[in-house]
DNA sequence: AGCTCTTCCTGAAAGC
DNA sequence: TGCTTTCAGGAAGAGC
C-alpha cells in the first residue's frame, strides 16, 4: 500500500516528465471517490501542469488556467491519495487499459496520465490556491523534515501509543503501517509503548529510525506489496527488506525470536517480542501519575 | 484525550 | 471442485 516512500516515488516520476503539459481532455469511469467529479470534467481541459509535489502521502499536481480569461482565473491544485490499491501512471494513450482504471487526463504529447484503483480507498479533490496553505496545515509534519526538538513535543506529551501517533497523519505526515512498524523495530520500541513514557533517548532513536527507514525505502522505490508501482508500472524492491512487516512467525533478523503480530490502534502490528519489549502490564493504577 | 467499532471496496485465502 | 465466508486496510466518523 502507498505510504511516503511509494508516494515520493510515483511524485518523483511524473515530475520529470509533466511539468509543462497541457491537460486536453478528462474521461471518467467510476465517480465515488472523486470529491466533485463534474467540476473535474470542466475545469482542468486546457491547464497547463506547473509541478507536481508530495504532502506526506498526497499527490499534489499543481495547475495553472491557460487562454485569454487565465489571468483572471484562480489556480488550483488536483490532489490525488492513492488509498490502499491506487496507481497513477502516465502511458501512451493506445496502451492496454488495465481493469479497474478509472480516470484518464489526456496530456497534449500523446500520454495519457491514468488513475487506477481496484479498491477505490483512493481519493480525488481539487484544492484552490486559496486553501492549499490549509489543507497543509492540517496534516503534520513531514517525516524527513522534522526536528528532534519538534519530535519531542508532538510524541513527549502524548499518552496515546507510540503506533498510533506514528499513523496518525495529523502527527505525522505520511507513514503508514509498513513503516511504523519497521521504524518501531529498528528503533527497538514495542508498538503498543505509551508515548510519553518513552525516554528522551527513545523518543530520538525513533526520530532517527523514522528517517533512516523511509530514506532507505525512497532509495529502493518504495515496498511493493500489494498492488503498488510507480509512475511507470515498475514494482518497488523495500519489500525485500522488511524486517518485521508481514513477517510474522519467522525469525528476528537480531535475535532468532519468532516475529509476532498484535492489534494495535486497530492495525496488524508485527514486532520482536526480545527486541521491542513490551510495556509493563497495568491493570490498577499502580503507577503514580507525574504531578 | 484516546480507544473501539463501523463504513467504504475488491480479491485472495480460508472454510466447508 | 466449487461455493461461501472472512479478512486486509487508510481514513473518517460515531459513540464511549
Amino acid at each position: 500500500m502507498p505510504e511516503l516512500p511509494e508516494v515520493e516515488t510515483v511524485v518523483r516520476g511524473l515530475r520529470a516528465s509533466l511539468p509543462g503539459r497541457t491537460i486536453l481532455d478528462v474521461r471518467l469511469g467510476k465517480t465515488d471517490f472523486i470529491d466533485d467529479p463534474v467540476a473535474l470534467g470542466e475545469r482542468l481541459p486546457g491547464t497547463r501542469i506547473r509541478d507536481v509535489t508530495r504532502l506526506g502521502k498526497f499527490i499534489s499536481i499543481d495547475l495553472v488556467p491557460s487562454g485569454p480569461a487565465s489571468k483572471l482565473v484562480e489556480r488550483f491544485y488536483l490532489v490525488i491519495h492513492l488509498g490502499m490499491t491506487g496507481q497513477l501512471t502516465t502511458r501512451h494513450s493506445g496502451d492496454p487499459v488495465p481493469p479497474h482504471t478509472h480516470v484518464f487526463f489526456a496530456l497534449d504529447d500523446g500520454r495519457e496520465l491514468r488513475y487506477t484503483d481496484i479498491r477505490r480507498f483512493g481519493r480525488i479533490l481539487l484544492v484552490p490556491e486559496s486553501r492549499i496553505a490549509l489543507f497543509r496545515d492540517r496534516l503534520g509534519a513531514e517525516p524527513l523534515e522534522i526536528t528532534l526538538e519538534e519530535f519531542f513535543t508532538r510524541f513527549g506529551s502524548r499518552r496515546a501509543r507510540v503506533k498510533a501517533l506514528l499513523l496518525d497523519q495529523a502527527v505525522l505526515r505520511g507513514v503508514g503501517n509498513i513503516y511504523a512498524d519497521e521504524s518501531l523495530f529498528h528503533a527497538r520500541i514495542h508498538p503498543a509503548r505509551i508515548a510519553s513514557n518513552l525516554t528522551q533517548t527513545q523518543l530520538a532513536t525513533l526520530h532517527q529510525s523514522v528517517r533512516e527507514i523511509l530514506t532507505t525505502a525512497i532509495r529502493l522505490r518504495g515496498s511493493s506489496i500489494s498492488d503498488y508501482v510507480d509512475s511507470d508500472g515498475n514494482r518497488g524492491e523495500f519489500q525485500l527488506r522488511h524486517r518485521v512487516y508481514q513477517r510474522e512467525g519467522k525469525p528476528c533478523v537480531r535475535c532468532r525470536q519468532k516475529i509476532r503480530r498484535v492489534i494495535v490502534a486497530g492495525r496488524s502490528s508485527h514486532f520482536c517480542p526480545r527486541c521491542q519489549p513490551a510495556p509493563r502490564p497495568r491493570k490498577g493504577q499502580h503507577k503514580v501519575r507525574k504531578p
